[in-house]
DNA sequence: ATCGCTTTTTGCCAAATGGCAAATGTTTTC
DNA sequence: GAAAACATTTGCCATTTGGCAAAAAGCGAT
């Protein structure tokens, strides 16, 4: 709990008393590997916190080829949060890529500690803009490298998170096939 | 200027005394081919909202090639929010692709705005919400498709934006060499 | 240790894209 | 309207990546 208190004073102060609420709506999630915490055509129903684990956001392209949007691991906030927000189905998926532990709430104690605190929505939409524009960062550049600099700099922002994922995903977030990300790794060693 | 109003109360209402000084703050800024609205290395100044023309946003990559990350046309607002915001240096560039007239406003009266009118925080996170949002799911299919269905895909979406940019900044949006993308445009004729 | 299942690697060849430079076409300027 | 500047197309060939299927490796359960 003290990692997702910490997490969310970094956008915003909040008093004991706050913390306390905050602590209190929180319920603990285990998932096992490849559940889904958020399906396509599902409307998200909660906002979850990631104690431990991997979670990736997914969905299917035109040829039916499955596209990893991105992971998330530790000490992230992972939801569909326009989804979350509006009601609306989500057209993507969030999958277990390991066991996780989570943090998560529930909309309607989410939307309670948006009238309870003053400030809980500007630090919410303090934390949704930073993430978005970290995905857009982090997409951006896939576009115009080759596949092995995808690789390369894949390993050098997230070390710790390559061994955790199969191949096949990181060749799907990575826009390449799953063959050519083995050569690409042979040729690297 | 009714174009500008228009786009905020899609996103909340105001009421006339809050559009008028909306208004009041409002600036024009005529803009020509080539000139740029901000530049990397520099503090955003303003923000803008596209009455004529089409801008680029744009940065070089580590091979120095120039790459186009999206393209904004009329009816948009344009600005790097998170520099603006922050007072600190845009590592992009904001071009003008074609001559434009644009309504700006200044940091100062932008944060006047801001203290004046009780949503409009809300108002312009919904914003920037929506724009960030657009523009993952603008570049994340370029990942994951080959060439030519990039090409179709950005005319089915931008049908009137493909005339009027340079092929080169294109090819450089959808991550192919502008001698691919002259041989794509052939072949699909 | 062995079977069965999943993941990763490899070989082979085809297709797509890049790199470079020259040729062609288009626009601007004087 | 000619020259210059800029934008686009094309040819040639090298390189990268994909597609497919088989082999190899890894892993868990018995």
């Amino acid at each position: 709990m003290e990692e997702l208190i910490e997490y969310i004073l970094q956008f915003g102060d909040l008093n004991q008393q706050q913390i306390n609420l905050i602590s209190t709506k929180a319920t603990e999630l285990q998932l096992q590997k490849g559940d889904y915490f958020s399906e396509a055509g599902r409307i998200p129903k909660q906002v979850g916190f990631i104690l431990e684990g991997v979670l990736r956001v997914c969905y299917y392209n035109n040829k039916g080829e499955e596209i990893t949007k991105y992971f998330v691991d530790e000490n992230r906030l992972i939801v569909d949060y326009r989804h979350f927000q509006a009601k609306t189905e989500a057209t993507e998926y969030i999958e277990a890529v390991t066991d996780c532990k989570l943090l998560v709430f529930s909309k309607v104690d989410w939307d309670d500690l948006s009238e309870t605190i003053l400030i809980w929505d500007a630090i919410v939409n303090k934390i949704v803009q930073k993430a978005l524009t970290e995905k857009l960062e982090r997409r951006s550049p896939l576009v115009d490298q080759d596949a092995t600099t995808r690789y390369l700099n894949f390993l050098e922002k997230f070390p710790k998170l390559a061994n955790r994922i199969p191949l096949s995903y990181l060749a799907s977030y990575l826009g390449i096939t799953q063959s050519s990300l083995s050569r690409i790794r042979k040729n690297i060693l």
